[in-house]
Order: structure tokens, then sequence, then C-alpha cells
DNA sequence: CGTATAATTGAGATTAGTCAATAACTGTGG
DNA sequence: CCACAGTTATTGACTAATCTCAATTATACG
């Protein structure tokens, strides 16, 4: 839930590099290294191996919209036409796989079943895509904070033992992304810590200290059918 | 732009009906007859032939959310897991193509050359889903209903000559697909109406008087790269 | 025609945004 | 290692937009 980028989880992505005859290579990023930019020919998509990638468009009104961050195991720029519709950069040291594009169909091509990946590479992102319109239509700033961090501590592996999530992103990323404000992100940040549900950690980290009510927070809970 | 179903358009999704060896069939739908439920088996997709169909989600707090109002062309139903995670049902008297799952999926398999047209078509949905969200995000009241006014436009044929689209969606629609309450849908038409961009035709149908203003109010213009 | 439903309008409450000031971090050079 | 400068984050006071609740009007349908 909650982004765009299409988590491979149990899909395997990297089953296309293989399938390609091993035709990708490594890239490594440095922190706030672009990886590409918007009108760049999609020659290439992306796999995060190791940081996090951060995916946005800049309008011309000079509004930003951050369209997701991509964790190990994210694609980038799956299902784009010719030329990428965003920008593209690091926020960590990261390291990314570079499928070809023309390997992937390739791949296709030569072994069908893979359709049926594609498929659900697709179906994935689509509801992921849902379910972040249905977050930025009906939730609260607070809400959407809690399901941010939520799907945080989800994405990093680290986090899952310690209940420490860091933030590789600022603020304003969080406010691009969510749909808010940096003031708004700010203060929800301070609700949360003042009702012990989370506690800072300096700027760039946060510790859950009641999971349970951040997942009631979060919860726009499926219907009851 | 603006909806989450997938607007076939160039895409010609029949192929994929045509492909299976013509093993779909029609289905006649009344007005507010449901074509499935959250939870029913997707065994089956569907590509609106004629009529609307809304296509909607209902959460445990009561809360709705309208994904998307297939038009004629669109496709309903793809890239859902094993089961549907939405309501569907017809707004007006309307004929849908059913498309067998499986029967797709052969014929995936058979003419790998689709695979590609599937990338495409899973392209399409997710460029309109980024679309829609990002309007959630960032756009007024008055702008989501100037887009969802030109979107309407676009869609209805008949309109495209007479400026007078059809509303066959009641307001609480119209608010559960845009992020608003009835009662903001409601003014912002009259505020339109009032600037002399539109025309309440009754109180389901619209004249549009003024495109180019009605346009610049929906535009969230690309950047300038 | 009358009743039920849907749409509009108004007044007040709530939420998030804006602008401005302060505080906390980051990284650099002394 | 510390001080400083630049950036980023927090907090406060105020404004603007949308929501909520309530009343009224319009529409649809038996």
């Amino acid at each position: 839930m909650l982004h765009s980028v299409i988590e491979t989880e149990n899909l395997s992505a990297s089953s296309f590099a293989m399938a390609s005859g091993g035709e990708s290579n490594i890239r490594t990023l440095q922190a706030h290294e672009a990886l590409f930019y918007e009108g760049d020919d999609t020659a290439n998509l992306y796999e995060v191996i190791e940081g996090v990638v951060r995916v946005y468009k800049i309008f011309a009104d000079g509004r930003r919209q951050v369209i997701s961050f991509a964790y190990p195991g994210d694609l980038i720029g799956f299902g784009q036409a010719e030329t990428f519709r965003f920008d593209c950069d690091a926020l960590t040291r990261a390291r990314v796989r570079v499928i070809p594009q023309n390997s992937l169909l390739r791949a296709v091509r030569e072994r069908p079943e893979l359709g049926e990946k594609i498929l659900a590479i697709a179906a994935n992102q689509v509801n992921s895509m849902q379910d972040l319109s249905i977050m930025l239509c009906r939730k609260s700033a607070i809400e959407r904070l809690a399901s941010f961090l939520i799907y945080l501590v989800r994405r990093s592996p680290e986090s899952m033992a310690s209940s420490q999530v860091s933030l590789p992103m600022t603020r304003a990323d969080i406010a691009d992304y969510l749909g808010l404000t940096i003031e708004t992100v700010s203060r929800n940040f301070t609700k949360l810590r003042t009702m012990g549900i989370i506690a800072l950690v300096g700027t760039g980290a946060v510790q859950v200290r009641d999971m349970n009510r951040l997942r009631q927070l979060s919860e726009c809970e499926d219907s009851i059918h």
C-alpha cells in the first residue's frame, strides 16, 4: 500500500533481469545524485538493491509531488512510455540494478509465462496507486502520517526488530509525498509524540512506542462485506 | 488522466477478447444493477460497451471512495488478484463485454506480443492513477470539479459537439470521487455557474459555456523541463 | 399531486495553510 | 574540538478552505 513504485517482494522482479541473460548491470549512486530526469529516454528501468531513492515531479507552478520513495526490491520506471514523466535521485548512497527495456521485452517474447508476472506486477502497482489515492482523498493529516510511518517500518528491515525507523527524507519530502505542508507534518510529528505513540530520535529517525495505536490511526479499514 | 479504469482508446483492449477466440460474451445491466461485489472471484474482467458503470469501495467507518466511472471502451477489473477489491454497479442501463481471465492469460501465452500491449495498458493505468492522486493531493475543490467536467466532456461522445454533458451520477458520487462533500460539490457548481463558465441543465446535465476558462481552472500544468 | 429523495444554501466549527520567529541540526574551517 | 553559517525543523498567531449541521428548495416517481 501507499506508494507507486512496485514492491516486488514476492514477485521477484529481478527474474526479468535473469531472463534477459544477465545483461543488466549495477550502478552506484551517491546521496543526492540523480538517476534520471523527466524527459529522459526510458531505455532502462531500475531495481533498487540498496539505499533509498526518491521519485518526484515538479510542476510549472512550482508545486512538487513526491511520487514514491523506492526501497530495496522496488522497481522504478516500469510502465513508462517513451520518456520518463518524472525526476529521480538518491536520498542515501544507493545501488540500483539497471534493466534494459528491450531485454525485458525480449524476455517476455521468449518466455510467455513472464506475461503473467507482468500482469501481477501491473496489478500490484495499480493496487498501490489506488490505496495511495484513497489515502490522499480520505485521510486527515495525522492519519496520513501514521500510514506513512507504518509503511516505513514495513519497508525498513533493520527497523522491524528495534522499532526504530530512520527517515532518510526531509520533512519537505514527506509533505510533498502526503499532500501536506512541512509545518503540518512537523506539528503532527509533535502530536504523535505528545500522545506517546512515537519518540523522535534526533530529526532523522523515529521510534515507534505504541504500534497498535499507530495502526489504529492509520487504518482506513476495509469494509465488512 | 483523472481516473483509475483503463481508457482503452487506442489500446484496443478488446483485442484480448478477440485473441481469446471470441469466448467473451455480452451482459446487459439495468440501471443500479450490480456487476460484482468486493470479494467476488475475479474470474472475469469487463469492458464497457455502452452506458456508465460505477466502481467504488466502502470502508468499515462508512467512508466511501468512488474509484472510477467507467465509460464505453473502459476496462474494469484489470489487475485484480484473486478477488475484487471493490463493488461495481451500473449508473445507467449498460452493456458490458465479459472477458474470462483465463482466456486472457491464454491469449498472452499464445501471442507473446500481447505482453507489450499489457505493459502499455498497465502503463496507461498507472499514469492515470498518478494523475488522479496528484489532483487529489494538490488541487482545490473548484479545480477538481473543473477537471472532472473536462474529463466527462472528453469521455461523452455526444457532448463533444453540443458542449452539453449529462451527469449520470449523483452529487454524492461526484463528491466521493473527488474527495469532497456533496455540499462543496454543489457550492462549486454554483460558483462555476455564477462565473459564467457552465450552465446547469436541470440537475443531471451541464452545459459548458466557456471551455477555455474551464480548462485554465483544471490545469495543473506539467513542468517546463 | 404528494411524498421521498436529491440538491442547494446558510451559519458556524474544524482543519490545514500561510507567514513569521525561534530552535536544532549539519558540515566546514579555524 | 569548537564556533559559525547555512540549512532544516519546530512552534506560534492568524487566515483561508472545507466540513458539519440544519433549513429550504427542487426534482423524480409512484
